[in-house]
DNA sequence: AATAATTTTTAGTTTTGTCTAAATTTTAAT
DNA sequence: ATTAAAATTTAGACAAAACTAAAAATTATT
């Protein structure tokens, strides 16, 4: 399997489980900043590798062998993360582009040996769930914080966004996972969050609301 | 820079210092398992980024540039060998294949935190020497064992070949980088040797002494 | 020094993954 | 139900890196 393969399989996989749909070409050229055509091509190629199932016009979904391929793809990509954050002191807005080189390592002792060397972590710094060495994943129960009610107590479990420029503002503001929010109250205008993080009062706006992740206490 | 220039770099720089003449088209060839008609289109794409001085029919050798890139090749290969071998577990005969995939990665900021990580070693698990940072190699006198007289007292730093095959056969004869090694005598006829390997006999061939490098002591 | 053998380069082709531009199909709008 | 708009696919081209076969240069041999 080709760098660029993984690439398509990793794309498809995360588009699939964020919609839940047949996944568009346009959806996949955007995603990897890529032509259409590009795409369409890829996809005949997958299709014949019996990676994908794919019809002209008809949008695209991941057979049972490229659902574990992609998912051995971001088990990689995950444990990697983890790697660069507790071993190396990467911060956790550094270890995506990284990630993303060392996931294309082929070689199933390595991971294997990796995941025990890192104590078999089922989460990434970002709170991403890290699949096992048969695809499987543990589901952790979580909301984003947009959608919780005034009043409840939570903790911050993960981020919808992994840009640096997001993560740096969460570190900025001393959100971190684990951090307990408060949601205090809530502006209808904006639907912008007065929140108690820490212990500490922070009005934030819904887009940063949309994409952190947490936890009922 | 391209996983190919990479290869062929690393191959020239390899061949250089083994050798210590111009490299020819052919060596790189049969180094590389390759034809030497891709060399010579590689050589020309290499000197025209000024890695490499390459006039036609003379043989080609690193220039500054090709040489310091060569060198941060070959850091990364050893530093994630040491990685492989100290941290995951890996024997020296299993980090070859994973460590020639590794070494592609491009990040300054993770090679140097993993260098940091392994308490910046100086020697690989063969007993190559790691450039640091900067290039510079810390050379360690060492002779083949096959040089060296008769009735020395040795210690083992290192091998030539790095095959399977050959780290196997040391490991089945409980020989090990740091093994002392002292020759009690040579046949004359076939110029195999007669040892002394941490208090045990045993009799080994030429080709065995001619790919293990020893430390008089 | 002339010729044979070897090495190296050139020319032209292939594969992978991308692209542009045109054609086709699907979806949306009147 | 047509037509317009958007999405998708096809056709053809290109760059990278490899190959084969033929040509050219170098080295070795007589």
């Amino acid at each position: 399997m080709t760098f660029s393969e993984e690439n398509y399989l990793k794309t498809i996989y995360h588009l699939t489980t964020h919609l839940n749909t047949e996944i568009s070409t346009n959806a996949i050229a955007e995603k990897m900043e890529t032509k259409a055509s590009s795409v369409t091509d890829m996809l005949k190629k997958l299709a014949e590798k019996d990676l994908v199932n794919y019809k002209k016009y008809q949008g695209v979904s991941l057979t049972e062998n490229g659902q574990l391929a992609a998912k051995m793809i971001v088990r990689k990509h995950r444990l990697w993360e983890v790697f660069l954050v507790e071993k190396l002191d990467f911060s956790w807005d550094e270890v995506h582009d990284v990630a993303e080189q060392l996931e294309h390592i082929k070689s199933e002792k390595l991971i294997n040996k990796l995941d025990t060397f890192l104590g078999n972590p089922t989460e990434d710094p970002h709170g991403d769930p890290i699949p096992d060495a048969n695809g499987n994943i543990i589901k952790v129960e979580k909301q984003l914080l947009s959608e919780i009610g005034i009043a409840k107590k939570t903790i911050c479990v993960g981020v919808r966004d992994t840009s640096t420029e997001f993560l740096q503002y969460l570190d900025k503001q001393k959100i971190a996972l684990g951090s307990s929010i408060e949601i205090l109250s809530k502006e209808e205008f904006d639907a912008s969050l007065h929140l108690k993080v820490n212990n500490q009062e922070l009005v934030v706006s819904s887009k940063i609301a949309g994409n952190l992740y947490v936890q009922l206490i």
